[in-house]
RNA sequence: CGGGGUGUGGCGCAGUUGGUAGCGCGCCUGGUUUGGGACCAGGAGGCCCGGGGUUCAAGUCCCCGCUCCCCGACCA
């Protein structure tokens, strides 16, 4: 049992004035963690107890699989991040340290090279697999900003687990046995959640999806549809092609338009001096074009242009998506030095593409759809184009995906519009395929005794950001609401009495039968504490039943509060047992 | 890494033209209280983020760092 007169723990009364997010100033303030480091909090008795429960059930369901738990060192050795180039490629993010030799070190921020060295290190046959090992482990890394207590650490607390198979229809039964784990573990924390796809990246081709938590303080932008089920990271939706226009438009012509460089001074200047007779221009109507610097990892460089409405905005990382390994960047001056073609404010189509005067690679956003006309520059200062049709007047070397998606675009799955939300990501699911195992020389011998390169999934949860999304998810003004399955204790026990009274020793007879019947039993025992001071506390800490043994005792009744539903029962004392076992037993 | 803010007992904050630091909460002692963060009296507790400087004198002014928070860039 936890007595309050023992427990080390203090309530604060005022919010910490250096947290802002609601699972950070209500861990802080109900004593679940103190801030130790930079981007490092200590967990104080009540909110270990939180994460051990979480980890437990994370742990549980990973067995369930048939995922074997090991345990790797934080602490390890460069060489092996060496070989698959993440020694550089992790940069700043990665901590680094050196030993007495004056060998390189680092905190491990993931641990895909350790796992795939250890079953290389220990099978070989196709008999052993597949296999799924994970571990439950403090990773680091060196965060850029640190933000919002736990939600974003420099050490914090994760399950990774790495699946080994001999080929894709065992990888893919991994990856779905991982997913539906994924699935029952964030029910039985209570966790609200969304599966976003997500971008495989430079792996290729292969599955990765999100697990989100949607609140409003994540920092993952995605997207769902307000009709089907269809949701996705921003930077993963793919619109695919769109009905072509089949209107009927004038012949292109060129008109005079001094100083509109912008899209807005733009419109504004056809609106006065060209202005259409059935509605006013607007920036849809007109055809931006983006000129964009691909660097391939090898450094070779080509310009790139992007033709998007004008009324949108360019999202750089989904088209770095697609055309990964490369980067992509916006030319810059240098860039624009090298090709007298591309006038700025006023680049057109007319002289974009493969075949065309400046062989620039142009690619057009799915939005521009065939046969659609457009207001673009001329490709000379001071004039633009009316009327230039997509296939007609101009073609483009292809597609890409390349607009920021908005509020209300349509749905790739079903039309509907679609809507943007936010969320915390607590679990990502991802097939890795061969990319470790090929670096690192995984193989194992098949049926006909040649090596073949195993194949890998990757996953992770987030189990320290788990609890704090759930605080996120589960708390109001004045404080925690934990779900049964992960809160400190079963039943928090007020006693408003004076030492040795009646209702003291009532209060202690009904918390020791409680924990009797195998709940977790948290008592205010507290003597000389007043009863508001008791109520404050019991609700800032949030267990989700709340014991009162005060004044109603004298007519043979006690309060049972939930702190979810707000409610306040009275119950005969000689019922109390019973009643809060019950509850704890609901599960609800 | 860029922009903005910030840093003073455990927590929240004040500190004037530069003159040697204060309030509320919490904590300790004694007493009165006990159903919504009680009251009285008496106490303890400070490298004013750090380092340089200006000055007879710096929490306060100047320079250089750092911290934390927010926005952005980055990031599983």
């Amino acid at each position: 049992m936890m007595r309050l007169s023992q427990l080390f723990v203090r309530t604060l009364r005022d919010d910490p004035s250096d947290a802002e997010v609601p699972s950070h100033r209500l861990l802080v303030r109900a004593g679940y963690i103190r801030r130790a480091a930079p981007g490092g909090y200590t967990w104080l008795p009540l909110g270990w107890r939180v994460l051990r429960k979480v980890e437990q059930i994370v742990r549980e369901e990973m067995d369930a699989i048939g995922a074997q738990e090991v345990h790797f060192p934080a602490l390890l050795p460069r060489e092996v991040y060496e070989t698959t180039g993440r020694w550089t490629e992790y940069g700043d993010n990665l901590f680094r340290l050196v030993d007495r030799k004056g060998a390189d070190f680092l905190l491990g921020p993931t641990h895909e090279e350790m796992f795939t060295l250890l079953v290389k290190d220990l099978y070989s046959s196709y008999k052993d697999l597949p296999v799924s090992l994970y571990q439950i482990q403090t990773k680091y890394r060196d965060e850029a900003r640190p933000r919002a207590g736990l939600l974003r650490g420099r050490e914090f607390l994760m399950k990774d687990s790495y699946s080994f198979d001999i080929d894709e229809a065992g990888l893919s039964k991994s990856y779905n046995d991982h997913r539906d784990a994924y699935e029952r573990i964030f029910k039985r924390l209570g966790l609200p959640y969304v599966i976003v796809k997500a971008m495989s990246g430079a792996m290729g081709g292969s599955m990765s999806e999100e697990f989100l938590a949607p609140i409003e303080v994540g920092e993952d932008t995605f997207v769902r549809c307000t009709s089907c089920d269809y949701s996705a990271n921003t930077e993963a939706v793919t619109t695919g092609a769109l009905a072509a226009d089949t209107g009927t438009y004038n012949a292109a012509s060129t008109v005079s338009t001094p100083n509109c460089p912008t899209i807005a001074s733009l419109v504004d200047y056809l609106n006065t001096h060209h202005a259409r007779t059935d509605r006013a221009w607007a920036a849809s109507d007109t055809l931006k074009n983006v000129v964009l610097q691909l660097r391939q990892p090898d450094g070779t460089t080509e310009t790139l242009v992007v033709g998007v409405p004008g009324d949108r905005e360019v999202d750089l990382k989904r088209i770095e998506a697609q055309v990964s390994p490369a980067d992509i960047e916006t030319l810059d001056d240098a860039g624009f030095a090298k090709h007298p073609g591309l006038i700025r404010g006023y680049i057109g189509p007319q002289v974009l593409g493969k075949e065309s005067t400046t062989g620039v690679r142009y690619l057009l956003d799915p939005a521009v759809v065939a046969g659609s006309a457009w207001v673009t520059g001329a490709n000379e200062k001071d004039s633009h184009v009316l009327n230039l049709v997509n296939g007609r007047d101009f073609n483009a070397d292809g597609t890409i995906e390349a607009v920021e998606v908005a509020a209300g675009d349509p749905c790739p799955s079903c039309g509907a519009a679609l809507e943007i939300a936010r969320g915390i990501e607590i679990g990502h699911v991802f097939q890795l395929g061969r990319k470790y195992a090929d670096k690192l020389g995984l193989t194992v011998l098949d049926q006909n005794g040649k090596q073949v390169v195993v194949t890998m999934g990757s996953y992770g949860i987030g189990v320290s950001r788990a609890v704090a999304s759930i605080a996120e998810a589960f708390h109001d003004d004045i404080g925690l609401k934990w779900p049964r399955a992960i809160s400190p204790a079963d039943v928090h026990v007020v006693v408003t009495g004076k030492k040795d009274d009646d209702i003291s020793v009532a209060a202690e007879k009904l918390a020791a039968e409680l924990e009797a019947q195998g709940l977790e039993v948290l008592i205010d025992d507290r003597v000389g504490v007043s009863p508001g001071v008791k109520f404050k506390d019991a609700e800032l800490m949030g267990i989700p039943t709340i014991l009162v043994v005060g004044k109603s005792l004298a007519e043979g009744n006690v309060e049972v509060r939930d702190r979810h539903a707000g409610t306040n029962e009275a119950i005969p004392v000689n019922n109390a047992v019973a009643h809060v076992t019950a509850l704890a037993r609901s599960g609800s």
